[in-house]
DNA sequence: TTGAAAGCGATACCAG
DNA sequence: CTGGTATCGCTTTCAA
């Protein structure tokens, strides 16, 4: 049995069937490869003439001929596909993040691949697999601890850990710590809760130290009962809102909280209302992203934004800039960091102005 | 120049280079087309010993084998790969499903070609032949008025406008509706405004006669002035929040609004309250979808519930059940209808217990 | 029970 | 300027 997986749409005279170069070729009298030249513009094709040419282009659009890209791909070792992981396709994070990157990719002719792995290792390690067996040009992955794949150009998104040989696009947690702190800090606050990302989170304990050491400059240490870490793996503010449970229990003593992002910042709203303290008047909230709901959900939340959707643009071009460049000059891993924002929000003003303030 | 697309990882014994079956075949001293068919479990390898498999499956593991899916896919005319065709990576409604559909797609062997387009002519018409290029199996499109793709199995999700030959996922919109309806005019409610979706989106008229049916069967005609259409192409709250402001300009006189999702369910509420109306004691609003965000939502949201994520999945399903069965027996288009739930939620009680109550 | 060989469709060398 | 031809890696008859 051999029946091609598409045929091509009926095209133009009623002819059927699968258009290959083959049918051109022999359509034309000309040779395959002269028809390849032509229609990849490869430079071997400035000698040939233009009246062929033309003949050429017309007889591809004639018959609707489109390029088996498997054919291609199998003769030229290039895939134009990219491989994606990304824990999951949720709310907020990763889909913005995952937007970027098929905008990019796709607007330059790139197929991707993806796969969610919902932090289970067998997934990861089976998708290792797939992307070789399919053999994508290069890998992007977001907030994953990737597990080491050959030799392909790779391509990570907030994974602090970085192998040699893998381009890193990371926030810079430094200076989105600081902006939390100082905000808070300049606030008047002085008794701050932290509530943690989980631990399979890559970007967990960056942020923490960060955040640590932006509270020793402006001279704050945690009190051990004023940390607490979200344990859940649910892409919703339920691990914020139980992380918050467990600082209320723990004393509760604290008029501020800087929470792993937005989601938890909004569990944790939620719990101290529940709890009959009001916000942002007894306790203020700092999130970190900015994703959309930050901006939809009463009360509103101060945020330090980190530009997702951006981050993952840049995560394609560095792929496609990879891909580009000369194998010999593909050597060496870069950090791209990317600069965080505080967005202070007020709860009025909806869609009739400044509706948030950037500092 | 043909430098592979992808090296396998150095194996045990530190070789290196590409594995193929020809790396095999030489290692074992047997022909590649014996090492295909144990390795595939073709019906042929029956007729081979056990012990040669053995030795078959234990080289191919010491090498770690993979076969190239572009060479398969090639030679044997099925690409296990599936197209799927989607206007964006919001929040909410895109992803829930397109989670749905990865997940079984995926688990099932599966590649995913995914193309968004942002409700863009001329992407969609470059997905057609992007898919055609990357002989995809099938297609999948998900709220997307769908060109005619060629003879290939195509499934569609809230596609109302359903060529021969395709399978449409579609919620029950007539009980939907009624639900909604049924739920306001229980309450008490006879003065009701609607707000009616884009003109791009595939679901908006069919909803929209829906709802018209469901208000007659309980004795009620929207008033002109009570209806306002999306205009606004983004998957935020603002296309809702602008259509309710022109609600309150038509007169405002009405004590409900039914919304056309939960997204623009939310622009409503905010509208209402930064008019000065307080919700839901002087107006109801029910949205459609049960987004994440309807939830964690403050006022929280009663809403329609539609079961996105398993839609995705019926979706995959429907997909995989077509491309395993025999190409003749592959005729006709199936109308596939899930159930909607109306979820009453109160703003009280939160992951305490009773959350919300389905009715 | 196994192997040889013919492709799938396109690309890239080497001739002429 | 253009054409033949080997090849990418795999599947699948057809022979032995």
């Amino acid at each position: 049995m051999n029946r091609p997986a598409l045929e091509a749409a009926p095209a133009a005279g009623g002819r059927t069937g699968t258009v290959s170069l083959r049918t051109l070729s022999e359509h034309l009298g000309l040779s395959m490869a002269s028809i390849s030249r032509v229609l990849n513009g490869s430079p071997a094709a400035q000698a040939i003439p233009k009246a062929t040419q033309t003949r050429i282009l017309e007889a591809a659009r004639e018959f609707n001929y489109r390029p088996n890209q498997l054919a291609r791909s199998l003769r030229s070792g290039q895939s134009t596909s990219v491989g994606v992981l990304i824990p999951e396709i949720s709310e907020g994070y990763s889909a913005a993040v995952l937007a970027g990157i098929e905008e990019t990719l796709s607007s330059a002719g790139y197929a991707i691949m993806m796969i969610t792995h919902h932090h289970r290792a067998e997934v990861l390690e089976r998708s290792e697999r797939q992307f070789a067996e399919r053999a994508v040009d290069a890998v992007i992955a977001v907030d994953t601890a990737l597990p080491l794949f050959g030799p392909i150009p790779t391509v990570t998104v907030s994974c602090p850990d970085p192998h040699p040989y893998v381009t890193n696009i990371v926030l810079d947690n430094a200076r989105a710590a600081q902006m939390a702190l100082e905000h808070l800090h300049g606030l008047g606050h002085r008794r701050i809760a932290v509530i943690k990302g989980q631990s399979f989170s890559s970007e967990t304990e960056v942020r923490w130290r960060a955040i640590e050491a932006s509270a020793a400059s402006v001279g704050l240490r945690f009190l051990p009962e004023r940390v607490a870490q979200m344990e859940e793996d649910l892409p919703t503010s339920e691990p914020g809102y139980r992380a918050t449970g467990r600082l209320l229990h723990q004393g509760g003593d604290f008029s501020a909280i800087v929470a792993f992002n937005d989601m938890s910042a909004i569990g944790a709203i939620h719990a101290l209302l529940d709890a009959g303290r009001s916000v942002p008047e007894d306790v203020s909230v700092v999130g970190f992203d900015d994703i959309a709901l930050a901006s939809i959900h009463r009360p509103t939340l101060t945020t330090v934004r980190q530009p997702l959707h951006h981050m993952g643009v840049l995560a394609a071009q560095a792929v496609l800039e990879t891909l580009n460049a000369p194998p010999e000059s593909r050597a060496s891993a870069r950090q791209i960091m990317v600069a965080p924002e505080l967005v202070v929000r007020s709860s009025t003003g909806r869609w009739t102005g400044a509706e948030s303030e950037s500092v």
